[in-house]
DNA sequence: ATTTTATATTAAAACGTTTTTAGAAATCAT
DNA sequence: ATGATTTCTAAAAACGTTTTAATATAAAAT
């Protein structure tokens, strides 16, 4: 494969020299440059890794930490994320290795073999992660960022999603149509992107004047699990036994729909005549139902590349202060709604 | 942190004793063996990774290829065979980077970033895959393992399910339990997997005497694009116009069988008891359709975690003629037949 | 009793970079 | 023309391991 020896020999250098126009540093004259760099074609010589990294210290490498079961969920989600943070890597000369974790972490029982030796530069964190992981991180002064999450009262770098203005957009479109008593169904209420979609249901109801009557009290079901189409079934009869003038339903994301809807023609309901439905985060399988589901889309490629060059800043910068940066969503109408 | 000096200086002894006891070589007397464990225990001690690289000539990195298109699927399969070989990867000190590729490979236009920088030490391909891709790897001597793919008349390391085995089962399902006009929709009839689940379909009639009046050819809609549910869509509506005897299909993937039931159901034909309808994978969604989806369950995991063992023995072992290893599967019987 | 062989330890070389330091040559200011 | 900068190049140290070769002792075989 040749190396840096062979690159000076060849273009009549130094080793340092070869490195210099390497790496775009320090002073270099033209016609050396351009010698260094003929010699580097010639030979398809490229720079070995490990000797690089032991030099300078870094790893290059970077983790990206999901929940176990998010790999066995019916959504592509936080796969396309990984996909949005690997695009990103490519301009770079990092590497992005994922791991998952469990429900619970212990660092005294188990941590990621990436952090348990030191294989990382920083780790990005998506959706629900324990807290105790990303306290751990902090602890040991890995630079973090948080993808589509937050931790109450504590301040991390994090990527966010405009939930706050998708689900309003997405109320408001079921108000729009003429539906006038709207339910919400959600898991895990203390996720703060659910909590923020809720806020975002309630200010349209209200913006359409439609608070009243109930609404929106008797017209959600939350409950503190993870999300699921187990619980859009759930949900979903649960609004319906108690309020027969439902005409609508925003759910707090897709998995949730489907199952909403898989209930709701089970009763032989109408959609979206009878009962309009939405959803949020526009996974593949919504293009696909039937009818397809409307729902707020969002940018997930555009979410892991943002995610990755944040982290990248803050491992260049340690020491400024966190960030968090929103990214916009937008409502895909198709035949639920 | 520190490094193997404060181990040696700590435990009285070289740095290269240090090192022996590291890597289990050698001879290292027993008292000695234990001080330095101390001192490692004591110092909560982690060999730097790109130093031991750099040393051995390895980079303890395995790729992961998959087409890109499969990130857009509705299905997890592919997600979850990365997260077998993940798992597998935990017990080495190696890690899995995952990169995609696009349909076309020219090795002159663009190589996935880490075979340009000689950063893995073999890669493991999943799925459909450019031969081009295959081919240059193997010119190149990098250790490869196929995964649920072959390209025929070449040779390779690969991890087959058992295509043959798992469609003869399902067929066989259909017909024990009166089916007697089965159809059979597929795409991408070049995909090797599809042709031995094609094969097992028939021999699965043959088997109960059912061939003949048309059936195979007749009752056979195979089209040569990516398989999808458009695909089935498309493929139960010839079948069903052809046919009027029709009473139930084996589709040659999941999300194939999931675009037919949707057709199935806009012709308001009742599952399973005018059209029985059976897939193959088990993708998360198929446990959560409208009926629920019979299907043939291939284990992912096990897949994944098979590849990259394979891969690891062929690294160490380069010269080793190649070796097929298949895994079996079995029927989930639910109620869509 | 002497040679082999097995066991135990270490010094030093090698792996392929980046970075620091130093020195020379060219340019500039006086 | 002299000294001060700026531009250019190279030698050498550093990064943290593994591996090879060398040396020393203990055990076994002749």
């Amino acid at each position: 494969m040749g190396t840096i020896k062979d690159i000076a020999q060849k273009a009549e250098v130094s080793i340092s020299t070869v490195s210099l126009v390497l790496n775009n540093k320090g002073y270099v004259g033209e016609e050396t440059r351009k010698k260094v760099q003929q010699a580097i074609q010639d030979m398809n010589y490229k720079p070995s890794r490990s000797a690089r990294k032991l030099a300078t210290g870094k790893t290059g490498n970077i983790g990206f930490i999901i929940w176990e079961g998010h790999f066995y969920d019916v959504e592509m989600f936080y796969s396309q994320i990984f996909l949005g943070m690997e695009y990103a890597a490519r301009k770079t000369d990092s590497y992005v290795i994922l791991t998952t974790v469990k429900e619970e972490f212990d660092p005294k029982k188990e941590v990621p073999r990436f952090l348990k030796y030191n294989d990382v530069d920083g780790v990005a964190l998506a959706g629900r992660v324990p807290h105790t992981l990303v306290e751990y991180l902090d602890r040991q002064r890995i630079p973090i960022v948080l993808i589509d999450y937050a931790i109450p009262g504590k301040n991390y770098n994090c990527i966010q999603i405009d939930n706050y203005h998708g689900a309003y957009q997405a109320v408001d479109h079921l108000a729009k149509t003429g539906k006038k008593r709207i339910g919400f169904v959600g898991g895990t209420y203390f996720h703060p992107s659910i909590k923020e979609r809720y806020r975002g249901y309630r200010d349209a109801l209200e913006a359409n004047n439609l608070i009243g009557n109930g609404m929106p009290e008797e017209y959600t079901f939350v409950e503190n699990v993870e999300t699921s189409p187990l619980i859009g079934e759930k949900g979903i009869s649960v609004l319906l036994d108690r309020n027969t003038d439902l005409d609508a339903v925003f759910c707090c994301n897709d998995p949730t729909a489907m199952g909403a809807m898989k209930e709701i023609q089970k009763r032989k309901i109408k959609i979206p005549d009878e009962i309009a439905i939405v959803g949020f985060d526009d996974i593949p399988t919504s293009g696909f139902c039937m009818p397809r589901l409307t729902t707020v889309s969002v940018p997930k490629l555009a979410l892991g590349k943002e995610a990755f060059n944040l982290l990248n800043e803050v491992i260049d910068q340690p020491s400024e202060p966190p960030q968090v940066r929103t990214i916009g969503t937008f409502l895909v109408k198709r035949e639920s709604a």
